[in-house]
DNA sequence: CCTATCATGTAATCCGTTACATGATTAT
DNA sequence: ATAATCATGTAACGGATTACATGATAGG
């Protein structure tokens, strides 16, 4: 109805419902876990109360398992499918936000001594590699979209850019 | 005291303070939004939040203006600057955040149209181009210490990568 | 002197996390 | 059978945003 009210994990709860016809809580947790999650994490509870919500605002149908753990399947109605095309095609407002840890105590390096700055390097270099590598995996795994491909290809390419980014903290710290 | 009650925006303000002797509100909002904000936003009202909070705990100290705007001036304590070293050399748990709206609506572009995505690409080119120059001119502006000039460099890098991979979709999409 | 904007804040609300809790299924 | 873990949720809390409000200063 008013499409202001929803929050950005409405839209992406929308999105997936979408693109999987009926869906359990459990399993829209598992897939932002393995997708859209990289860049824009929530923890679990939340998506029980946001597809609740939905559904509330006539956004979502539900269907329950008559029996064994009589699971909420959600399914996306033409209500829920019009406002997230809506959504969609709004012009973006904000920009990019780099949450990093890491990069905030870094900005404040100079309280900080070359020790721990050198070992908080080493270790970035460590996270991001191994974030590589999981990116780099995804497409042999499971067959994604094209647009969801390319995504992909975007963090490829900053976990690429991080970890050159610390190492070269690292080596000038040491 | 309890160090993890305190959000890192806590720390945030406890590091400006400690990098600027005496600070107010606005100060720290104006700082915020020209330095860290960059890659980890927050909004005005949270400031004066915080800043209470972190009185009440004694991990900043007040005074306050005689006359005119009567403005609080905050100054770090001997507790507040322990325990913002302290979360210095804390290790990094969790990684990057890249949370950015035109990388989830690309995700779901299969419910977009051509014209859509092609136009959210143009629009995401300029403005990646346009705060590259913001964070290009950042070093001429202002003199940074060299912890703050690498933070500065990594969103340079982010923000020419990002520009390139918006010019590519931009191109593929047409 | 009046208006715009600077500067400062409060209150209500919402979003998201942490902690907790529990029943169902699978493996041994 | 029993333990492990899968799957599903609720409740309480805290952090962050939005909307609102107001006094101070600067510019005309």
């Amino acid at each position: 109805m008013n499409r202001k009210a929803l929050g950005t994990s409405g839209y992406v709860v929308l999105g997936l419902a979408l693109q999987h016809g009926e869906i359990t809580p459990y399993e829209l947790k598992q897939r932002i876990a393995t997708s859209v999650g990289y860049f824009w994490a929530y923890s679990h509870p939340q998506i029980y109360v946001v597809s609740e919500k939905l559904r509330k605002a006539g956004l979502l149908s539900q269907r329950r398992e008559r029996s064994g753990r009589r699971r909420k399947m959600y399914r996306i109605t033409a209500a829920g499918e019009q406002v997230f095309k809506g959504w969609l095609s709004d012009p973006i407002i904000g920009h990019t936000e780099l949450r990093d840890l890491a990069m905030l105590k870094l900005y404040f390096g100079e309280f900080s001594d070359q020790g721990t700055i050198c070992a908080m390097a080493r270790q970035q270099v460590a996270a991001h590699e191994a974030r590589l590598v999981e990116y780099q995996r995804i497409p042999d795994q499971r067959q994604l979209n094209s647009f969801a491909l390319r995504t992909v290809e975007l963090g490829i390419e900053f976990e690429k850019m991080a970890r050159e980014y610390w190492r070269i903290i690292e080596r000038d710290n040491i």
